[in-house]
Parts: structure tokens; C-alpha cells; sequence
RNA sequence: ACUCCACAACGGUAA
């Protein structure tokens, strides 16, 4: 079961997820018992491919298996019902788990986010403080990029200072959001000084910049900017 | 039986 389990996963960490899928069916085929690492690869493969009724039928799978309230079920179930569009299902879920872990939360906080629901993200993240849960990169990051679709400035300046006392502001991930939140929220001064201290400014921060001085800023320091990237020797995409 | 090990879940940009 363990080489099953390497195979489907191997599939689902490559983008792959009808392949792994593939392979998830031909086990029960041989009738192999799935532990609780094939479905959270499996469930992970369902949210690669997106389709709804799959996921709820694995999940039907691991329920009868007893695996539903398992952290990592939990979590892989959390995210595939956002990723399949139903904030409603993975909400049920999220509820009925009594442990929850930082990747549960970051799982629903995630799914808030993409669907543009940015203050329930940040009440989402609220909760999980209460609950003594430890924010981890993630969580930053998503949660930054929570502020920043709301505009909640506020909000978003208490999460940076949060950032620097745990050191975690020169993350790429993480000072890249930070950057994209004050971008949208029209504070390009503050963009900016993040922007500068970050050791490594990829595309995405470069792009931030770009997209938050284009639209707060003016035309010609956008050019600029863009003029400064490209002598910086990062590719535009 | 129990414990441990091998395979597993979440994150930033125009969209």
C-alpha cells in the first residue's frame, strides 16, 4: 500500500491529478485497504481536478473508512470542497472537526480568500487565535492577501508587525504579499519599503509593484519601475 | 497488542 500511495502522491505533486485518480481506482480494483495517506493524496488529486461529484464521493469513501475527522483528511477535505467551489460543504467539514490544526485553518482561511470573501478570511483568522492555534507562512500570506482585497489597511499593518516579530517579513512568500496588500491598498510608500528590503524580488513582487503603481500611482514612475526591473535582470512574464 | 519508520494535507502578482 505504501508504493500506491507513492505512486498516486507522486501524481498529485506534479499537477497530475487524473493520473493519481487513475491510480486510486485500480487499487480498489485489487482491492488493496487505503490507509489514511492515500486519501489525503487522493483528495488532494480531486482538487487538482476540480470536479465536485468526485470529491464527495471520496469523501464518502473515507467517511466509511472512519478517516473523516483525521487532521490531514480533514484538511485535504477542507481544501478540495474550496477548491471545488463549495464553500458551503467545506465549511460543514471545517465545523465538525474538533481538531484543528494549522493547515485546517489555513485550508478554510485559503478558500475564503479565493472566493473573494476577504472578511470573513480575517474573522476566520480571528477564531483561530482564540483558539491558541499558531499562525504559521501560510497563514501570513494568505491572510495578507485577505487585507489586501478588502482594503483592510488597519488590519494589515497589525499583521506586518505580527510578521516581524516572529522574522518572518523577508520570506519571499511572505514579503511578496506584503508588498501585493499595500500595493492594492494604494499605500505605495509602504509597497515600496517592503519591496526594498526583500532579499530576493522575484517576478511576483516586481509585478505588485507594477499593478499597485498603475493603478494608484502615476504612468510615468510605473514605466520606471518596470525600467528598473528589467536592468535588475528578472524576466518579465 | 503497543510504539517507532517509509508514502500524505494549506500559501504571495495581471486573471
Amino acid at each position: 500500500v505504501v508504493s500506491w500511495n507513492a505512486m498516486i502522491a507522486g501524481f498529485t505533486q506534479n499537477g497530475e491529478g487524473i493520473l493519481a485518480f487513475e491510480y486510486f481506482e485500480d487499487m480498489e480494483d485489487f482491492e488493496i485497504k487505503p490507509t489514511v495517506v492515500t486519501f489525503s493524496s487522493t483528495l488532494k488529486a480531486c482538487s487538482i481536478i476540480g470536479r465536485l461529484e468526485v470529491g464527495r464521493c471520496i469523501h464518502e469513501k473515507a467517511i466509511v473508512n472512519n478517516f473523516q475527522f483525521k487532521c490531514f483528511i480533514g484538511s485535504a477535505l477542507v481544501d478540495m470542497y474550496c477548491k471545488c467551489k463549495s464553500l458551503d460543504e467545506a465549511c460543514k467539514v471545517f465545523d465538525r472537526l474538533f481538531d484543528r490544526n494549522v493547515v485546517v485553518w489555513n485550508a478554510m482561511i485559503v478558500g475564503y480568500v479565493q472566493h473573494g470573501e476577504g472578511v470573513l478570511a480575517i474573522q476566520c483568522f480571528s477564531m483561530m487565535k482564540e483558539w491558541h492555534v499558531n499562525p504559521n507562512k501560510t497563514t501570513f500570506s494568505s491572510i495578507s492577501k485577505a487585507c489586501g482585497i478588502v482594503g483592510a489597511i488597519e488590519q494589515g499593518r497589525h499583521i506586518h508587525e505580527q510578521i516581524i516579530k516572529r522574522g518572518l517579513e523577508l520570506q519571499t512568500f511572505i514579503g511578496g504579499a506584503l508588498v501585493d496588500m499595500y500595493a492594492k491598498c494604494g499605500t505605495l510608500e509602504e509597497a515600496g519599503k517592503v519591496f526594498r528590503k526583500l532579499p530576493n524580488r522575484d517576478v511576483v513582487s516586481w509585478n505588485s509593484m507594477i499593478a499597485g503603481y498603475s493603478q494608484h500611482g502615476d504612468p510615468l514612475q510605473t514605466v520606471q519601475i518596470f525600467e528598473n526591473m528589467r536592468c535588475s535582470g528578472v524576466e518579465p512574464d
